[in-house]
DNA sequence: TGATACTTGACTCAATTAGTCGGGTATATA
DNA sequence: TATATACCCGACTAATTGAGTCAAGTATCA
């Protein structure tokens, strides 16, 4: 069971963010050195955190990033979405209805699958960017 | 993030077990019928759950499984460490109070990785096979 | 106008997982 | 004692898919 690296260096770069904000733009290429993350796969990862609102950009000379709204107000749970990490039990729907595994009825660990899911969402439900950082 | 299909078809396997318990072995061809997983498949799962002490065999004509201990006293978690399978946030060593990424220092975010693991261990830990199958 | 830095799609490479194959060995039952 | 059943186990294949790079942009500041 592991994380998609993309969201952990989101999750990285964000909190790298937080932590060394200082009202200017914030230029990849910091983050890249800062955290040891190429600077083109970070280049990939604040496109999906700009295109869901967690960050907005500035182009050209001393541009950058900055984060959308406070430390304080990003949960874990957004940038997750954002970078499309779900828990994943192939084979049953998520919370679906009908049939696993292509039969009729629902598995026997359907159930359970389902709130493995609500356990680790509520988790980064109630984290924030700011706790990361904080202390 | 995603659960490999071993761990599962293993909670699913053991499930059934369970559920069809009748103080005689189950042979894996039961369940690989009636869980829809193939036999060779579970031949390989039921080796590692065999070598944890979850199963016990009984070879030869009319042989099979049977679960090794009660299954309200068999947690999830037992499970799941049979199959090895575990959190792993790539790059920081779980636990580890040395560098992550090669850096010398923890990483920004290595506390929380630490955290979420400690999470979904909890509920593994406090699910029992039992919990599965009643209702 | 040149440097900086964001934008974007395509592509490669490697690792890992999922699952199969085949050839065992042990034991119950007829 | 023969035979079928069912566990035992290592090796192998095939496909996915994720991680990360490449290349060719475009916008903006100084």
């Amino acid at each position: 069971m592991r994380l998609h690296t993309k969201s952990r260096y989101a999750v990285m770069a964000l909190a790298d963010m937080a932590k060394f904000e200082n009202n200017k733009p914030i230029s990849l290429r910091d983050i890249s050195l800062r955290q040891s993350i190429s600077l083109q796969y970070l280049e990939q990862i604040f496109l999906k955190l700009k295109k869901h609102n967690l960050v907005k950009s500035i182009r050209g000379t001393n541009g950058g990033y900055i984060l959308a709204k406070n430390a304080n107000s990003i949960k874990l749970s957004e940038i997750f979405s954002a970078l499309n990490e779900k828990v994943k039990t192939i084979g049953c729907e998520k919370h679906s209805k009908k049939g696993c595994n292509g039969r009729s009825s629902k598995c026997i660990t359907h159930n359970l699958w389902d709130e493995l899911d609500l356990h680790i969402n509520a988790f980064f439900e109630n984290k924030k960017l700011e706790d990361l950082i904080s202390k």
